[in-house]
Order: structure tokens, then C-alpha cells, then sequence
DNA sequence: TTGACATATCGAAAAATCGTGATATTATAA
DNA sequence: TTATAATATCACGATTTTTCGATATGTCAA
């Protein structure tokens, strides 16, 4: 559990949304276009480009923050397909949580 | 509260450790020298140079970390004489600990 | 097998951060 | 008032981070 990493990938407003937006994906990324099928799916993971669009910024910056964020622990990623859906890791945030609690 | 400058503070070592050694003054800075006094005064607030020796980083380095520190609330910063003395600001401690828990 | 889509990686320019030595500021003591 | 000590600020080169467009990789469907 490397801290350091942690706090740097938490250093930015995009990848604090983020991982605001995860905790509840259905709520944050509703059903869109023509089907109307949600991207949510596998326990609640979502898909880069659901994530890019709300996030605006570049496809290449959204898949690198995803990137640092998964790197570091704070989320998790499962490939199905052509899409990789991303989700949090509430293990490593309980962790972070109690060691700002209590070590910090 | 400005949780990005929070995060950016923390993603350093030194800040880090820095951040930990003030939760126990008199146990991390004892008394050094002749005189035998403590370098911890004032509520537990400790002296740049001590933090400086145990830091082992140039004089600016150790200026500019506290400062950072300072202005985004982690630490309080209070000048007695020749001396700023700086020790932790378990308020924003705190409330960063309860948003970690509840919001992140 | 080819085309299209989702994602990852690469390469680069701009901006931010790191850490330092030199210098300025402030306060005390002689 | 002057020398000295503690701290803050400045200027700088080195490294890292940011963000992007371009391109590569992987996957499915026709």
C-alpha cells in the first residue's frame, strides 16, 4: 500500500470525480442514446468512454487516470469484450481511511 | 478546505513523515545539545531547525515544506521570538479523515 | 479478412514540483 | 548598533506531471 501514489493520484480534480462518480455508477451514468441500456454493468464497473464523456477531457487522458488510479489500488478493471469497465476498490479506500485516521 | 492541496501536500515522503512525527513531539524531537532543553514548546508546536536536523533536507527545503503544509491547513504555524514553531492541526486532520470515510 | 469500435500506448510541449544555495528578513544578545 | 541565529524568500536547473493528438492493439461483426 503505497501512500505516496495514492495521495498523488487523489491530487487532481478529475480522478477525485471520478472516484465520487463510482460510488454510485447507476445514478452517475444513466442509460444514453438509442438503447437505453445502462453502461453499468459487472458489480457496478463502468466503461472508459461512459467515463470520458462525463469527465470531458481526452480519451488518452481519461485511460491514463484510469491507469494511475488502478495502479495505486483505488480502482479495479475487468476487461469483457472490447470494453474495459473500471470500479472501485473499497478495500484500498478502508485502508486509506483508517490509516488517515489513525497513523496520519 | 481545498482537498486537492491536501492530497498534493501528502504525496511526499518527507511531508509525510513530517506529519507524523508531530503527532509525538517529545518523543520524536527529545532534547539535544548543552542545555538539555526540549525543542518542543508551545502546544506541542516544534522549532524549523529541529525539524530540519531530524528531516536532514537543506534549510529552504524544510522552510517550504512547512509552509506548504501550513497553507493548506494541515499544520498551524505560531513565531515566538527568533522561532516559528509548527505543530499538527487535528481539525483538518479530521475533517479529511471523515471525508475520506464518508465521500471519497 | 476486413472494417469499425473501444481502449491502450507513444511522443511531445507546457506546466508544476523538487530541492538547493544564496540572500533577505526578523529578532535577540552583546 | 552590530553580530549572530532562526526563518523566509528568491532564483535556478532538474525532474515529474499534465494533457493532448497520433498511433497501436485488441475485439467483434459482417
Amino acid at each position: 500500500m503505497d501512500y505516496i501514489e495514492i495521495f498523488k493520484a487523489l491530487s487532481n480534480e478529475t480522478r477525485l470525480n471520478i472516484l465520487n462518480w463510482l460510488r454510485e455508477p447507476e445514478k452517475n451514468f444513466p442509460p444514453q442514446g438509442e438503447s437505453l441500456s445502462s453502461p453499468v454493468d459487472l458489480k457496478g464497473g463502468v466503461c472508459v468512454s461512459s467515463i470520458q464523456e462525463k469527465a470531458g477531457a481526452s480519451q488518452s487522458t481519461i485511460s491514463n487516470y484510469l491507469d494511475i488510479l488502478q495502479r495505486c489500488g483505488l480502482l479495479l478493471s475487468e476487461r469483457h469484450g472490447k470494453w474495459t469497465y473500471y470500479r472501485r476498490n473499497e478495500e484500498t479506500i478502508k485502508n486509506l481511511s483508517d490509516y488517515i485516521g489513525a497513523k496520519l
